[in-house]
DNA sequence: CGGCTGACAGGAATAAAAACCTCTTTCGCG
DNA sequence: CGCGAAAGAGGTTTTTATTCCTGTCAGCCG
């Protein structure tokens, strides 16, 4: 992303470098020396006012600074939120009914949504397990992959995938703990319960997301 | 340094990174389509144009491209890959069953994995719908997030979100089309057809991953 | 201490980019 | 195969950045 404040900073910064004011700099760069002054970074009306991209390849020019460092002063410091590319629009089923809340293409549209994010892989160890044959029908079809959180703390009504001692991987939902392990439940069949000593479990990942 | 012709080459390629024309990206950005009109980028008189840093700025704000990726093609001109930050490995589930495939915590090792990564919500105009209710069981439950991808190209076997006239949102499974329509099968019933008419699908999008 | 120069405020004029408009071509879908 | 939408050419109008101009202030040098 690209802020007015920090293309301005960066411009006070190059100048700075070079032991410029920017009064200066404009004038090394064959700029007029008032096309920086600080009064002139706001029209009167308040709106922000951008430096032309040509008069900043002059400046890099004339300073024969490269376009990658120059751009490097843009950056703070600051950890940086998730990348707004990972965001994207949601709302509720209902909401999403009414008529507002999409255009006549299916994009969303109006003011029903807000956001959401996939999980930073890195943040959060996952992986992913693509699904083969029919043993998970109907709630997951060969093909389908499923994103999978180790580690993490699992909720009652969690799907998880589960390492169990001498059976390998099975994918259950989590009912509750007992005392003596765990008790889950069949995907398919919620009453089909499925019990687990502590000893039996090797280890949890819980499911976040599937494909279709 | 920076040049008129690498400026316009990296609003190029950052076009195609999004899957969009110039006059696409220039859309999503807000500006108006011809903005970056091949023809526009050098005068009437050959003097070169430069798009202005606003406009620059505006284009990274809608797709969410970093300054420092723009910036890195303009040397090269080269695409970047999916950030390494959405990767994550991926197995099938009969790998994975495999004892080296897992360490003693659960996390993934050893050479059966490859990479997968979530889609680019800005790459694909994603948009997120969380269910409620209990209508969509046993697949999707109350309170798991379906994304989809409006404006994609739908196959066989692909869940989706189809918006019917006159009916509303329903989530249907693809199965072919036929000269008049499209037929489906209910979701969690794939004998039960439902066989949907040009005019009465105002738009589909295909659900990509659903929460657990 | 006074003069000169540079930095900068702020307004007006000029130049340049975006928006708007009309039109053609191409491609994809029904 | 025809229609509609997207992309883009190219011209005109509007908006915005730069240049030009006048003026003030601060710092430095003689």
């Amino acid at each position: 992303m690209l802020s007015h404040a920090q293309v301005w900073a960066a411009i006070d910064g190059l100048a700075r470098r070079y032991g410029l004011s920017p009064s200066g700099l404009a004038k090394r760069a064959g700029l007029d020396p008032t096309t920086f002054n600080p009064s002139k970074r706001f029209a009167g009306d308040g709106r922000p006012r951008w430096p032309s991209t040509e008069s900043l390849a002059k400046i890099l020019e004339a300073t024969g600074e490269p376009v990658e460092a120059f751009v490097a002063t843009l950056a703070t410091g600051k950890e940086k939120p998730a990348p707004a590319s990972r965001m994207m629009p949601c709302t509720g089923f209902s909401e999403a009914s009414r008529q507002e809340a999409f255009d006549t293409k299916g994009l969303p549209s109006g003011s029903l949504w807000g956001e959401i994010a996939f999980p930073d892989p890195a943040n959060k160890g996952l992986f992913a397990l693509e699904v083969s044959g029919d043993d998970q029908l109907p709630i997951y079809r060969a093909g389908d992959v499923l994103i999978i959180a180790p580690l993490t703390a699992v909720r009652r009504g969690d799907r998880v995938l589960a390492k169990i001692h001498g059976r390998g991987l099975s994918i259950l939902t989590m009912e509750r703990r007992t005392q003596a392990g765990m008790q889950f439940s069949a995907l398919d069949q919620p009453s089909e319960a499925v019990h687990l000593a502590h000893d039996q479990i090797e280890w949890l990942g819980r499911i976040l997301w599937a494909s279709q």
